[in-house]
DNA sequence: ACTTTTTTTTAGATTTGTCTAAACTTTAAT
DNA sequence: ATTAAAGTTTAGACAAATCTAAAAAAAAGT
């Protein structure tokens, strides 16, 4: 089966936001597509019928089996497309969200399977975030933010979440990028920044807010 | 100004139509993007509040100046991605239009930028045909047909005005590609085919069909 | 438990791109 | 020069995706 446009961006916006909640609102929905709660409610019907969505009148929503899964094609298109942007054309990883979110939507099968291989096979998109096979499978990385991880320990860098050219400044000024090693030295109980080392550089101060939002795992 | 991606299907095809003839008329239009011609004569009204064409009702139509910078920057958009399918991702080159036809309304001007630049400026597709650069010009090559150049010529293949399969299955039967050099012997009045020297090959004669679709340039 | 607020849904309108059927122009044919 | 045929346009309808405004349901507050 074949989907539009506007009904592949709902899939994965449902998707994302059920990451974070089980079961997903209308609200949120529309905040998230910047669209109206009653657009979304004339979407949901239509996904309904498509056999996508496990829906009730006012009672929230979520994505079943099928619509996960298409959800999850989507998901490794965009990736696909991210890693190629950065990686084959050159582009900063606060420039590619939204030409990915053009690329996504073309559906040839052959092509993705071809990118992906001519890309090699990458395990995470730009930004840390893993790519899903096939199948819709991918590797779970158990990490947690530096502000949530433990001092003394060294740890690297496995996802950052915000993709925005702020963001990008702040970690090319401290020179952390994804797989960076970091030291995590002390944390300041009076405004939760953290003292950190990055490999080969100073120590330095980073605010609890910049800590929040870098992932890490651990060896 | 940004448009549809059904109004640049339109102002690509018209052009492509005018490259034949000079005005174009709505049931050819209609014939070559598979819709109806009351559906061509409401989109042509369209493009003409646009400023893109000029138009006269009954009377045909055709692009003006700002219609066929738009129209070059789509196929250049399009001939560049195909040539990365081909270059790059190893399709055949009878598989990439309809993939080119969806990737080339992804609007980023910077992606196509870099795109240009990763695939080192190439300046024809897989079939031949010329990329526009930025400004849509692009280097007009003098080439006949096989069926109209001259006997005992050597020449060199340019392009194929085919992009089937069944096209590209007799091209590679006969090992011929874009770049081949072609010793021409003779023309037989009886049917119109012509015997043919691919270098390095046996002597082999092609039909009349096959030679006026494939392009030549001399030396 | 009742009222207020928030959230969600319905009803009806709008835009884009398409269609069919009928009307109108132009071109070709006798 | 009429008439027939071919090609083009208009009129009106429809589907997809969106919107606003109003109604309905659920949640929160007293």
């Amino acid at each position: 089966m074949n989907y539009s446009i506007s009904e592949e961006n709902y899939i994965k916006n449902i998707y994302h936001l059920q990451q974070q909640t089980e079961t997903v609102t209308t609200n949120s929905l529309a905040n998230e597509l910047r669209t109206k709660p009653a657009s979304v409610t004339d979407m949901l019907k239509k996904l309904q019928t498509k056999k996508l969505l496990e829906y009730e009148r006012y009672r929230g929503f979520k994505l079943n089996e099928s619509g996960n899964k298409i959800a999850l094609n989507i998901v490794r298109r965009h990736r696909l497309w991210e890693f190629f942007l950065v990686d084959k054309l050159g582009f900063e990883w606060d420039k590619v969200h939204e030409i990915a979110e053009e690329l996504e939507h073309v559906s040839s099968v052959e092509l993705i399977q071809r990118l992906d291989s001519f890309l090699n096979f990458p395990q995470t998109d730009p930004h840390g975030d893993p790519i899903p096979d096939t199948n819709g499978k991918f590797a779970i990385i158990k990490q947690v933010s530096i502000a949530d991880a433990a001092a003394k320990k060294t740890v690297v860098v496995s996802s950052v979440s915000d993709q925005s050219p702020a963001m990008l400044e702040m970690l090319n000024h401290y020179h952390i990028g994804i797989g960076t090693s970091i030291k995590i030295n002390k944390y300041f109980a009076f405004d939760g920044s953290v003292e950190i080392k990055v490999a080969q550089k100073a120590t330095c101060v980073i605010s609890e807010q910049l800590a929040k939002n870098i992932f890490v795992h651990h060896e």
